[in-house]
DNA sequence: AATGAATGAGGGTTCATTCAT
DNA sequence: GATGAATGAACCCTCATTCAT
């Protein structure tokens, strides 16, 4: 029966987790903890109350993105359905820079673990479908997602921002396409 | 003559450069300077005198290092001279894994701009040489050698020491051949 | 309503108002701000709350003083009232000795300015006053009360306070007499 | 017999001097003792040498000028002699702004005591003469001299300098007056 | 529960003064 | 002697985290 309060404090954590997206967006996964407290405009033990350490609040930031993208990942079933996870996953990092940030510390980070499985768990279907279907190289691996994620972020969060687009765009070309000449 | 006469000066400054190159390497290129001065036996405003700033320390730890890559580079005739490159700087970016970082920055730091650029340098006349031999594709510009750098270095500052071959070796493979599989 | 409840906040700032004053007129605004915090039993960054910068303090510190002989002079309405006011500001001068060296740089520190406009205000009324029972000189201007007020001031803070109150005396003797209007 | 290296020697000391008047009439008295080396192109060890602490060297930088001024004023025969001594003051005090602060310290830095009496020393015997002549208030003593030596570089340091010839003027209106002896 | 004030540790920087060369 | 490199103390300021209200 803890149910008619409940509302206030949802809307306490949504808007932190909004709040976070914003600084995050702006000044990086780094941002101070009290400029977030203050965007959501509620208190700093509201924000320890609700996300144990920044690492839960970056977490519950970007895990609902990537498992949206999973869920639409998941639904593909043409042959270059691998494709279509890495441009999304591109999209996804080049309008979510501090993204990268976060993956790339998914290391010693124990709660960023989850997000980088979140992003394996997402385009490992496609894989496998466009594996089956001959249009991807057979030795990739789900594992590798994790890599292709650090690449197609790699170069984003200290760029300009008019500069992005046309590094995710070129990243892309690199990735996608290798660089030896077609014979 | 402009003073020659240093010795333990030198000595002193040389310290600086490796103890910054260690702490660079184990806690990355935003390590405090008083750790680096301290692991240098030598007092905080020594480093001040040696180094005006962080960055200034962070291009004399790599600078070197980058251009001895460029001069090996540059006696390279080989048509393939340009994968050697990607192999060479792979191999350099997994030695020193804070070079990532530092390139990383290179977009607002100043001073970190000419590592950028001497990356760039290191690489433009194998690239030439190779897209003159046709084993290289045409549309690459030296330009997206920053953009291969971040690439190849991507997730190797913040992954277990035991992990970073591996990655590196796997990134290497994808960018190297692309994602598609050959017909 | 706008948060009233605060009473131990109130009790710190005020505790912070009162050790900078006490460390202003020992040792001069310049004094280190962690000796304030320091003497006020509190932490430094309770400090930096309460007020941005030295300057923000030493305004705090003075402004009160200064406004409340701006309103006792406002109602003054003999012909000498402003002879009334220099005195007042001398004495005022006397027991904050800091509050020259705050009013000396209010040319290049922003916040201090309100200082030296209060000044100007505190004794306008007066100075009409006077000025129009032909007590005053007439050609002063509003403006020449804050070279008034340096001159009121100089040479206090750095004396030993035994001899502040004849420097102080003999400064008024020196000033007072080149105010009057000649016959 | 150290004669012959002598002249070395000299003309360091003279450079150091000549550097600090520079940096203290741009930064003031309190300028850091290495940017005065720097500027003289001297080591430090060698303004130590040649000047205990900062105040020998003040001094050794404004003692020259306050002692020719005294050299002048002991030859005026005038009557207004005095006045003369005011105005000579209050340029001296303008073309030298750093002056003013060494006098505020003269106070409780022993090696500026001595410029604070020779500031009294330059003006004595005009201020005999003028009071002898009738000319000056005769309750002025030497030791108001120090006095009015605050009160004529009063707020010249820290003003604009585009400010500062009219708050020399105005303060010289100001006090100027106060001193003629009356009718 | 929620608030936001307070804390204290940590990092950057400057400068007077000493000391090896 | 002269040099200028080195030192260490002192200051400023920020931030994650706790705690009184």
């Amino acid at each position: 029966m803890t149910r008619p309060m409940r509302k206030d404090a949802a809307q306490r954590r949504d808007a932190l987790r909004k709040a976070a997206a914003t600084e995050f967006a702006e000044r990086g996964i780094e941002v101070p903890l009290d400029a977030i407290a203050d965007r959501a405009g509620v208190g700093r033990a509201t924000l320890y109350r609700n996300f144990a350490d920044r690492d839960e609040l970056v977490l519950a930031v970007f895990a609902g993105l990537v498992d949206e993208l999973g869920e639409r990942m998941r639904q593909k079933t043409a042959p270059d359905a691998f494709f279509d996870f890495v441009h999304e996953l591109s999209e996804l990092l080049l309008r979510n820079v501090a993204l990268s940030a976060a993956l790339r510390h998914a290391q010693s980070r124990l709660a960023l673990v989850k997000l980088r499985q979140k992003i394996i768990a997402a385009g490992t279907s496609a894989l496998s479908l466009s594996q089956a279907a001959g249009t991807v190289r057979a030795d990739l691996e789900p594992g590798d997602i994790r890599i292709l994620a650090a690449l197609l972020g790699a170069g984003l969060e200290t760029a300009d921002p008019s500069e992005r687009e046309a590094i995710s765009r070129r990243t892309r070309a690199l990735v996608l396409d290798g660089l030896r000449a077609r014979s």
